[in-house]
DNA sequence: TTTCACTATGTACACGTGTACATAGCCTAA
DNA sequence: TTAGGCTATGTACACGTGTACATAGTGAAA
């Protein structure tokens, strides 16, 4: 492992030189300068990147928190959905942080430590800053009025070096509605995921809302609440089915929900989209290959991946503004929607 | 940022005093040990671990490399299989590093660096291993080169500090033909995945051994290749299909070509299992949830990633033993296996 | 009392780099 | 010629820690 010791002395000039060689920014000569390239490329030397970190009080490093923190069994207790969601945009922050130069750290050391060490933790590895996919409240505390430049990912943490991104729930739900809509649905059922959580929320809302657009006045009877998973939904689908069966149209939370809600449906002699349209959300790879392909509300992992790494440099980089990124939506039609039945059931 | 010096301070010792109460090996009177603990908590000072990675030489991180090095759109690139099944494996080392205190480190900026940089690129940030979820010949060949403790996952490298841990696609393969084999089914078509691919082979060759030993004779028409992709195989099946409609079951490579081939088994009128049985590979979440679903061999990823960073902290703490872990797999019987029918086709 | 072993602690150097400051050399303008 | 500015480079310190070595103090054995 050569040093820039050994560089300078074959390339006969001071450590200085070769540092500033190196680093461009400062003035040396053509002649410095070559030597002390070709001394490199003899010695085959790299910077010792630690030692880089400890001089200059930061490093080219995201810290990445996929898992959350509560659990030592992290992803297992991740609902379905978002443990394919938050793979995927996880795939397109790694590829913006590749054109980028930056390496990413999942600092796995923090579990089980106490929360408000959190952000300090992160300033003795010398992160640059710092991408939520999960994240406690007490951990969204610490890192806002840490001086760490982070970026959360569907919390709607903000700070004074910190911001969030996020998917419009809302609208997205209200594309689904509408889509619905234009296919002549009218009783239009809700299975949706935890409202405690704000994505649950805002798809139940998003959909509602633009139904009372439409003038059409909403049926608490035919809104179920379940958790975020195939089981939980397909349960849901079947309590449903067993009081009504006065609905065209099913909008699930989440497309594994819709899954579980597609069996339910199908046991019970319904057909889809013949009898009864239903729509996802996420557009999860799975989604093609249900039966019938599932028509579902996409969210853009990698607008998510992406803006969440431009938007963390440019807070890295001193930017004050934190107003938060929201991702539209796309509806993704394939075969699971259809017109609604003439005669209503 | 409290530092080591203002706790010594503090506390009325010296520095040095410090590191040796914090880092416990050395003797430190009891009294100086509690004034320095005292110091610590009413500081809140953690050490800065730049700098103790420098001075130590090391540090507790593992770098891991989950995406292929040739490609400016990584995961889009992988195959779905390998995508679903080495994201499962991530989990299981990020879940085993929690344990042992260890950072993960994903180190983006060697994509598009020169091969022959990657070790020394990885020794300059003082990891203390590396695991290899894709890795090509030349990396493969400059980890060895290097004194990197590595493991390489379905990969063969081996070296004096390097070692790889695949699942035993032999035996796997086996297990789903013996599964058939006690069913009754005797003509048994394969749909395997590129055998350029290690797993690709060994499943097929798998497969045909248990076959052989049973004393059934190969068909060579029974066996057909494709992409490891729902598309390709669908259409490997469709191709079989035309030609041949004398076989009783079907092993396919992976779960996601399962899936094409049920779908084009399906659109051929025939029905699974009444008249073809059908098994996949890997246990990927889905099978769980298609119709039917998916009898399959379950590739155990938690015992990679937990094996995996096992075998990489003996190699890291100073071990020789450069054995490779075979892990076993499992099958797993769901509905899309039955007996074979009666009057063969 | 003297010698020796042992413990607790402080001093000083090392890890490998970036950079503020000083300085030597050179050229230009007066 | 001389003063002044500008360029290229070297010296020396800083980043925050770990630890080899030296040393002062203590107690026991002779």
């Amino acid at each position: 492992m050569a040093t820039s010791e050994e560089v300078a002395r074959l390339a006969g000039v001071s450590r200085a030189t070769v540092s500033r060689a190196l680093n461009g920014s400062a003035r040396v000569s053509a002649e410095a300068r070559a030597r002390v390239h070709a001394a490199v490329a003899s010695l085959g030397y790299e910077p010792d990147v630690v030692a880089q970190n400890l001089v200059r009080q930061h490093s080219r490093t995201i810290a990445v928190n996929l898992f959350p923190e509560n659990s030592d069994h992290p992803l297992s207790h991740l609902s379905q959905s978002s443990q394919y969601f938050y793979l995927g945009v996880l795939e397109n922050i790694e590829r913006e942080a590749i054109g980028l130069g930056y390496d990413l750290l999942f600092p796995s050391h923090t579990y089980g430590k106490p929360v408000q060490n959190y952000a300090r933790s992160l300033q003795t590895r010398r992160v640059a800053g710092c991408i939520m996919l999960h994240a406690n409240e007490a951990r969204i505390q610490n890192l806002i009025q840490s001086s760490i430049p982070t970026v959360f990912i569907d919390k709607m943490g903000q700070g004074s070096h910190a911001t969030y991104i996020k998917s419009d729930n809302l609208a997205g739900a209200g594309q689904a509605v509408q889509h619905l809509l234009s296919l002549g649905h009218k009783r239009i059922a809700f299975i949706t995921g935890s409202t405690v959580d704000l994505a649950g929320l805002e798809r139940l809302l998003g959909g509602q809302q633009t139904l009372a657009q439409s003038g059409i006045s909403s049926d608490a009877g035919l809104v179920r609440q379940s958790g975020w998973n195939v089981e939980q939904a397909y349960e849901a689908a079947k309590t449903l089915l067993a009081e009504r069966h006065d609905f065209t149209a099913v909008v699930a939370g989440s497309d594994f929900m819709a899954i579980g809600i597609l069996r339910a449906l199908t046991e019970q002699g319904l057909r889809v989209p013949e009898d009864v349209s239903l729509v996802g959300f996420d557009d999860i790879e799975f989604c093609q290959y249900t039966s019938p392909p599932l028509t579902t509300i996409q969210q853009d992992r990698v607008a998510m991946g992406r803006e969440a790494v431009h938007k963390l440099i440019t807070l890295i980089d001193g930017a004050t503004d934190v107003s938060p990124l929201i991702i539209p939506t796309r509806l993704v039609v394939r075969k699971s929607t259809g017109p609604a039945p003439e005669n209503g059931e």
